[in-house]
DNA sequence: CCCGTCACG
DNA sequence: ACGTACGTGACGGGA
């Protein structure tokens, strides 16, 4: 007879990986994993074990804990065995077993994220660890072999490599080493003068309590006295059963008193009818609406002002589309509480100003979180009424809605209902939320506006120059052309340049260039590498050229042209609801990273123009996130620096590194400049040296010196990531915040990663929020004026005006006047404005 | 559909 | 030892 296969599955500390990895979705991450180990038929019994309350390290979050739960549920239902047993952790529990079973007639495997475990490997038991490997994450296998040849040691002295570990300074390599040779860590203590290196002598005497005590909390309990019951072995039949059913995570709601759609949906067609609920509409005090445009047309009206129903309006008969425009507008002119989800996209129908009370769901969902990846009503659903709603997808496809409406017209009905319904439902609780989580002001007073300026600045899109713009890519396709040529010439081999795999084989392989670094899929051929080869090998130099000029050319000369309409003007989308920190993002065409460092794809601002009769008038804030760290962190010098002068890098050197102002090198500058850059981007000596090129020592002295200049910038800095991870998020100058959820990640990469954030995102979040404090102000102060000058573009901290020559003064002054004094700062706001007759000239 | 690359602030 | 600077979007290549 065969040997049974037992797999063990760490449950408490699997979750936990798949809760960072997979956010908010531990439990579903786990039980894919029992399902795939069902499904490939690897285990003729399997079991999962959790750690019990009492003894278990400290319960990070209720949403964790919540998540197990409904494991070890989901576990059940999977004829899983759930192991639990008082007093002992799940590690405790998994290494009892695998002793106890191995020496009988079994083969265990042991899955779980505890490297702890690796120490019980033996003969019959092996353990997968989960790890990042070129396909993400994947589990990693150790037997006693695979222990030896990583480690050069058996199993069991792990336990004394792991605790050296928790020092700080040493490495697993470091470790290995003055294990194999010592075999362990008391026996290491007694003959620490036989060390060789001064340092880690240093080091092993500084953290000696620390190894000690970790050493004994390494040790895993191997006296859980659960049996496993082969009684319950999982048959055939059963994996069969349980392959059949059809798993979806609706199955597993993680509450059980999720709400449920109890309203009736109606679809309205006649004229009476339509009117009958109109009348309703105006005089409801809340209510939800939906204008549903598809290819720039009306095809149905969503209204709902009650919890019982909803109503899907269709213009048909009597129901014109302009005549279902002009209700919808009526009623969220006279109606209170109006709400409706991406009210931008409806205001082409929709007539309304920043005056109106109209609330939008989407952006107050996103205000709310900015980190989700849409704001659809079934989010809004899912996040705020605790409800399971079909998506869009589940009801019409991919169809439109106007389609839907011939070929299913019961779900292209249920569909447009539930816009209103959820919006309907949701609008209350999104204010509560907002008033919870002090950010209502945010949203009323600059998110909301601002929905009307974007449109505003969308309508008024941006002239381009067709035939300049080709003549352009014309020029770029030939030159092409040639360094293609003289490439292949170089090289000795026609390949696609532009494939970074083909390129790094011929780089590296074929002609043997050193130097190659690698990234997961082969060589690295990005320019930072390739600048570094470009003095010695001419052709590299040629590729680098190639590179830019192709880039040019399909993004900006050919993809721009596409998007250039029959107005001669582009009018790109301008999203409120992508960015973590409150940026806008721009779409469709991207005109926020129209080139300007370079000198050849600046030559593309000069097809940006300005219609007859006008002219552009660019303004940008100078330095706006140092400003804005200088009035946060409130530190006297660094804010005084900004009152005596203009050059703020320089006057950093200065400071920094104790020399007169006018004998600050060109050097010295650039340095001071990046460290001020690594600041505002959350300071890391790592990231610093790499964009100096620089070792880190010399980088983390940069950055102390600047700290020793600038206290108040550094406490500052650490209270930011004091309080983010207290609370969980960082919080802007106006209330915007930011979860950071990486603070809490046992993963040191993703855990720096959430410090930096923490640290970033006031700065970043709160130039953001100015910028659009000024934009809305702008825009509404251009239109109070009856001026016909309009705002076209916004690119983070500069805005660009389509000027009429004869208002040329009154838009001149009024965006310098209002970007300065858009927020009150302890440090004045620079604006740095020109005029031009296209954005090239106007920069 | 993801990755590498590169354009911007 | 870990192997990154913060925030975006578009493109071409290659599974």
């Amino acid at each position: 007879m065969s040997r049974k296969r037992i797999v063990l599955i760490d449950g408490s500390s699997m979750i936990k990986e798949a809760f960072y990895s997979l956010p908010a979705d531990g439990a579903n991450g786990v039980r894919n994993l029992l399902m795939t180990i069902l499904e490939k038929k690897e285990a003729d019994y399997l079991a999962i074990a959790f750690s019990s309350g009492v003894n278990s390290r400290p319960v990070v979050e209720q949403e964790l804990k919540a998540q197990e739960e409904r494991l070890k549920e989901m576990a059940v239902s999977l004829k899983a065995t759930v192991l639990v047993k008082e007093g002992y952790e799940s590690s405790d529990i998994l290494a009892s077993l695998a002793k106890k079973h191995s020496e009988e007639d079994s083969d265990i495997t042991l899955i779980t994220k505890d490297r702890r475990l690796l120490q019980t490997a033996a003969e019959h038991v092996t353990i997968q660890v989960p790890a990042m490997g070129e396909e993400g994450l994947f589990l990693k296998t150790y037997g006693t072999e695979d222990i030896q040849n990583e480690y050069g040691m058996k199993p069991k002295l792990l336990k004394e490599v792991f605790a050296l570990l928790t020092a700080e300074g040493l490495g697993e390599r470091t470790a290995c080493k003055l294990i194999k040779q010592f075999e362990s860590v008391s026996n290491l203590y007694e003959h620490l003068e036989e060390v060789e290196s001064l340092r880690i002598k240093d080091i092993l005497k500084t953290f000696e309590d620390k190894i000690r005590k970790e050493e004994t909390s390494l040790i895993l309990k191997e006296d859980c006295e659960l049996c496993l019951d082969f009684t319950k072995s999982i048959s055939e039949a059963e994996i069969q059963e349980i392959m059949d059913m059809d798993f979806v995570p609706a199955e597993f709601p993680d509450d059980e008193n999720e709400s449920s759609v109890s309203a009736s949906f109606h679809v309205v067609t006649d004229l009476s009818e339509a009117e009958d609920i109109f009348s309703k509409c105006i005089s409801a005090d809340r209510l939800g609406l939906q204008l549903v445009i598809e290819d720039k047309a009306i095809s149905a009206l969503s209204l709902c002002f009650g919890e019982t129903d909803s109503y899907c309006i269709l213009p048909e008969g009597l129901l014109s589309r302009d005549y279902l425009a002009g209700k919808a507008e009526e009623i969220c002119k006279k109606s209170g509480h109006v709400t409706v989800l991406d009210l931008k996209s409806q205001l082409p129908y929709l007539k309304l100003d920043a005056g109106s009370s109209v609330i939008d769901a989407g952006v107050a969902g996103y205000v709310l979180n900015p980190l989700k990846d849409s704001y659809t009503y079934k989010d809004l659903a899912e996040d705020y009424l605790n409800m399971t709603v079909p998506s869009k997808v589940d009801l019409i496809g991919k169809a439109t809605t106007s389609r839907a409406m011939i070929d299913n017209r019961e779900n292209g009905v249920s569909y447009v209902c539930y816009l209103s319904y959820v919006a309907y439902l949701c609008g209350e609780r999104l204010i509560e939320a907002l008033k919870r989580e002090e950010m209502e002001t945010l949203f009323h007073e600059i998110e909301m506006p601002l929905i009307y300026s974007l449109f505003s600045m969308e309508t008024a899109g941006i002239q381009v120059e067709r035939e300049r713009l080709k003549e352009y890519g014309d020029r770029l396709k030939i030159r092409i052309k040639e360094l293609e040529e003289k490439i292949y010439g170089e090289t000795g081999e026609t390949f696609n340049i532009n494939s970074p795999k083909q390129l790094g084989e011929v780089l590296f392989d074929h002609m043997k260039i050193p130097g190659g670094k690698k990234t997961k899929t082969g060589y690295s051929t990005a320019a930072d590498v390739l600048e570094k080869l470009s003095s010695d090998y001419p052709v590299v130099s040629l590729i680098l050229d190639y590179r830019q000029l192709t880039k040019l050319n399909s993004t900006y000369a050919d993809g721009l042209a596409t998007y250039i309409g029959p107005d001669e003007r582009i009018h790109g989308t301008f999203n409120q609801t992508i960015t973590a920190t409150g940026r806008i993002s721009s779409t469709e065409p991207n005109l926020q990273n129209i080139p300007v460092r370079m000198e050849l794809g600046r030559e593309i601002r000069k097809v940006f123009v300005p219609k007859e009769g006008c002219i552009f008038v660019d303004a940008d804030y100078s330095q706006i996130e140092l400003r804005v760290l200088a009035h946060m962190s409130g530190d006297s010098r660094l804010i005084n620096a900004y009152k005596q002068a203009e050059d703020i890098h320089a006057i950093t050197a200065s400071e920094v590194f104790h020399i007169p102002l006018n004998e600050v090198t060109t050097l010295q500058r650039r340095n001071a400049k990046a460290v001020n850059f690594g600041i505002v981007y959350g300071i890391s000596s790592f990231g610093l040296s790499e964009g100096l090129s620089i070792t880190r020592k010399e980088a983390s002295e940069y950055i102390e010196k600047y700290f020793e200049t600038y206290p108040g910038v550094k406490s500052f800095l650490d209270g930011l990531v004091t309080k983010a991870k207290e609370s969980g998020y960082a919080v802007s100058m106006f209330g915007r915040r930011r979860p950071v959820p990486e603070l809490k990640s046992s993963n040191f990469m993703q855990r720096s990663f959430g410090e930096r954030v923490a640290m970033n995102s006031p700065i970043q979040g709160t130039a953001a929020d100015i910028i659009k404090i000024a934009m809305i102000r702008v825009d509404q102060a251009l239109k109070k004026q009856g001026l016909k000058s309009r705002i076209v573009l916004q690119v983070h901290d500069e805005l660009l005006i389509e000027a009429y020559q004869d208002e040329l003064e009154d838009v001149k002054e009024l965006l310098t006047n209002e970007m300065i004094h858009a927020a009150d700062l302890d440090v004045s706001l620079e604006v740095e404005a020109n005029v031009g007759e296209s954005w090239f000239d106007a920069k």
